[in-house]
DNA sequence: CTGAAAGCGCTTACAG
DNA sequence: CTGAAAGCGCTTACAG
């Protein structure tokens, strides 16, 4: 019943290596005896297995894209990044979430063991917590691998982040020069995110340049969750802000919320960091910094087919991405 | 270098059948044995090679997910639906999306590959202007399918699709007897879109039910874009509608925004369907109908399981899961 | 230009 | 309880 290149090769009258030949254009085979193959290939709408192709070629033609569970607002700029390269070059997409009940060491077992089974011929990973510890056995296994939205200074492995701290200080440039704002509150995320803590770096490097004193009591410590931005408003504004800076839209959205259900309250620039889907929706449509996601997804495309196709050796790519300053109402313009 | 289940037997001196049945607990296997076994294994680090496995047992665990290119609200929950099931019974899912320049065709073909070429295991196909033949052709193959957001009552086929109609009409009765409106004008999608069509039958049905008469000038033709909102709205205006319901919150929010920049503007009730990540978040907060995504996805998901262990043969499922009416202040509530 | 044969790394009757 | 052997469906030197 099942059609294979021998039942092929045996219909053409040829043996299975001619017919491979002829299917992949590599060897010589002659004009007659390829239209021959050809033909009956077309009436038998034979197609070759791709698995006896991966095991004999030792390549799957595949990548494991590793997201965090989050449907947050950029995984879908991120995959249609990628998919836009991949679907030209045959390559396919292994797509992997987090779970919400996995351990961070359950997540990485499970996708480490992607490449340890082969199933993948190489990795882009979404992880925002991982340890350089892990980077390091994941870039032992001599896998193609690029890491998405972290740095790894001094691991040998491709990485394509995004310019936090410059974003960061853009913003501060944006609420200093163009506001005259000066007493400016931050809203930090968890402590262990390298993204807050270099946004976080950006406001006070901004306020030292532009001679601004830092006040330890301005920085406020969220979870990056839109409750975290609610439950701290009180608390802000105790200190009377001018402006306050949300590492994140969420914390801003929660902000703003609490903010307007006080009756008479004051007038406060609010502004976040992502550039969510909803973040121009809301009133007023916030100001707010833009990540590059699908140019993200699509570098980390290129760098992978790259070394696919054999650069395995040159140097890694350390690449940052520019952020965009995303100038809407909440800051006062 | 490479270690494989030949080094394995050899250095613990038995036969490769032998090292397969400790890994797989298939068939007997001395205690002693496999403890040998299994200690070498852990010594070398040994994992299977996956694409063997799958070309041994004709399986390969991964299952193609097709979803249209859009980043669209809902296309993250039905994949975290859908991992949420698949992740501990380990099994792939194999992303595949709709290129923006692609031809409808093209992309088909792009996925029916997937199944000739063996390469998954079962597809779960979100695809929603495919037709009829299509799906035959998909069905002939023989493997399990499960369509998305569609039903195809005719064919022979597992399908999971929203009660677009409910929705709907759901939504009429509370715009008709909360608010005791008439005059409700009503905005469609494309004209070949099947859920537009589905809620433009909701609209009329309640309509008819609440002895309402229909007015074919109170129906204007959208094509889902925001834009498309925006530019009817002036024409909606005219005719003075008490209310308008617009087959996406897109619209909605097209309309809504337009409406708002009349000056002295009416108070119209603006309702939409989707329930958009951002719907919430607008001015005012669109009343709107829920889908459920997540369940989808996690429905598809189970479907597909159930077919690969093995009960191919079972009378095809064909689901349609409720809407739910999402009240919010757009609606004049 | 073509074929026989070995190989990719597993699994699985079958025989003992 | 274990092993020898065939098989999964391809590719690819090698020889001719």
């Amino acid at each position: 019943l099942k059609i294979t290149i021998s039942k092929i090769a045996e219909l053409a009258g040829v043996s299975k290596a001619t017919v491979s030949r002829a299917l992949n254009n590599s060897g010589y085979v002659s004009p007659k005896t390829k239209e021959k193959i050809l033909k009956i290939v077309q009436e038998h709408n034979y197609v070759p297995d791709a698995k006896a192709i991966s095991l004999s070629k030792n390549l799957t033609n595949t990548v494991g894209l590793i997201l965090p569970s989050t449907s947050g607002p950029f995984y879908g700029e991120i995959i249609s990044g990628i998919e836009s390269v991949f679907a030209s070059k045959k390559l396919y997409t292994l797509l992997m979430t987090f779970g919400v009940s996995e351990s961070p060491s359950e997540v990485r077992n499970r996708y480490l063991s992607l490449l340890q089974e082969k199933r993948v011929d190489g990795l882009i990973i979404f992880d925002p917590d991982v340890d350089e510890a892990f980077v390091s056995k994941i870039v032992a296994l001599k896998y193609p691998c690029v890491f998405l939205g972290r740095e790894f200074p001094g691991i040998d492995v491709d990485t394509v982040s995004v310019d936090n701290f410059r974003g960061s200080y853009m913003m501060m440039t944006h609420l200093i020069e163009v506001h005259k704002f000066k007493k400016i509150a931050f809203i930090t995320g968890p402590i262990e995110s390298y993204d807050s803590n270099e946004r976080l770096r950006g406001y006070l490097y901004a306020l030292s340049d532009y001679g601004i004193k830092r006040e330890d009591n301005y920085i406020f410590r969220g979870d990056f969750t839109k409750e975290s931005g609610r439950n701290l408003a009180e608390k802000i504004l105790e200190i009377k802000p001018e402006a306050v800076f949300s590492a994140n839209d969420e914390m801003a959205l929660g902000f703003l919320e609490k903010l307007k259900e006080q009756e008479n309250h004051p007038q406060i620039a609010v502004v976040g960091f992502d550039d969510a889907m909803w973040s121009k929706f809301i009133d007023p449509p916030l100001t707010t910094v833009r990540q590059p996601m699908e140019e993200m997804g699509k570098l980390a495309a290129r760098i992978i087919l790259e070394r696919l196709q054999g650069n395995q050796s040159k140097d890694p790519v350390k690449a940052m991405l520019h952020t965009h300053l995303v100038v809407r109402h909440s800051c006062g313009c």
